[in-house]
DNA sequence: ACATTAAAAAGCA
DNA sequence: TGCTTTTTAATGT
């Protein structure tokens, strides 16, 4: 299989001499999983969850039943290891968002791991200060009142990461809306306010910001 | 001000 | 073409 890629694909891996990553890859397994598919669930035993391709949607479930999406895994990302640290998510999906190829590691094969590799705790203690930024920054989004405010910042964010005024959209349209805590029909309302108020220009998913000021009031 | 529901329109394989 | 995603419109909270 051309899997062996798991391993040295992921960030919390790759930086492990080769002779090392060689015995993590005989702890994983490897599964592939339509779209669709539940990947991740409260009841199943926890394990970490490696994205080697695909998207992987994180998601929970509030107490109304609606789902709230915490982010978007990309491969390289991983998610489960949590769990290790005994706080257990009781109600954490995941789901394979297209054809996604995943590498499963128990968790107790994890916790060895981090015995016999310091440098992994590390690489650990810092890609997770990362997905907390992320988290974090997601967390203000709630904050604001009106979903036009929450869109505007959103493209405002968007615009500064790739430093330039044009984007496009990582996430379809349904997804974005559930980032954003609202609805596909709400998300394509504030959309068209925005153009038509002339602040964004968009086709499809690529969006220009053209009154990047104007966005900033909001 | 938004969500929900339904249905039309637009995209995409 | 046939299915999925996005938009539009009407109605509800």
């Amino acid at each position: 299989m051309a899997q062996h890629r798991c391993v040295t694909l992921v960030p919390l891996f790759n930086h492990l001499a080769e002779a090392e990553q060689e015995k993590i890859n005989q702890l994983v397994t490897h599964q592939k999983f339509a779209k669709g598919e539940q990947i991740i669930t409260p009841e199943q035993d926890p394990r970490l969850v490696i994205v080697a391709r695909g998207q992987l949607k994180l998601y929970q479930l509030s107490a109304d039943g609606k789902e709230q999406l915490l982010r978007v895994a990309e491969p390289g990302d991983y998610e489960g290891e949590n769990a290790l640290f005994g706080a257990r998510n009781a109600n954490l999906f995941g789901e394979a968002l297209q054809s996604t190829e995943v590498c499963l590691l128990q968790h107790r094969d994890f916790q060895q791991l981090l015995l016999a590799y310091p440098q992994l705790s590390l690489k650990l203690l810092a890609i997770n200060a990362e997905k907390m930024a992320g988290l974090e920054a997601q967390q203000r989004f709630f904050r604001m009142e009106k979903i036009e405010e929450r869109l505007a910042t959103y493209l405002l964010d968007l615009a500064k990461a790739a430093e330039s005024d044009h984007v496009t959209l990582p996430m379809k349209m349904k997804e974005l809306a559930t980032f954003l805590g609202t609805t596909p029909e709400t998300l394509s309302r504030k959309f068209k306010l925005l153009e038509t108020a002339g602040w964004i220009t968009r086709h499809g998913k690529h969006v220009t910001l053209v009154d990047k000021t104007e966005l900033e009031e909001i």
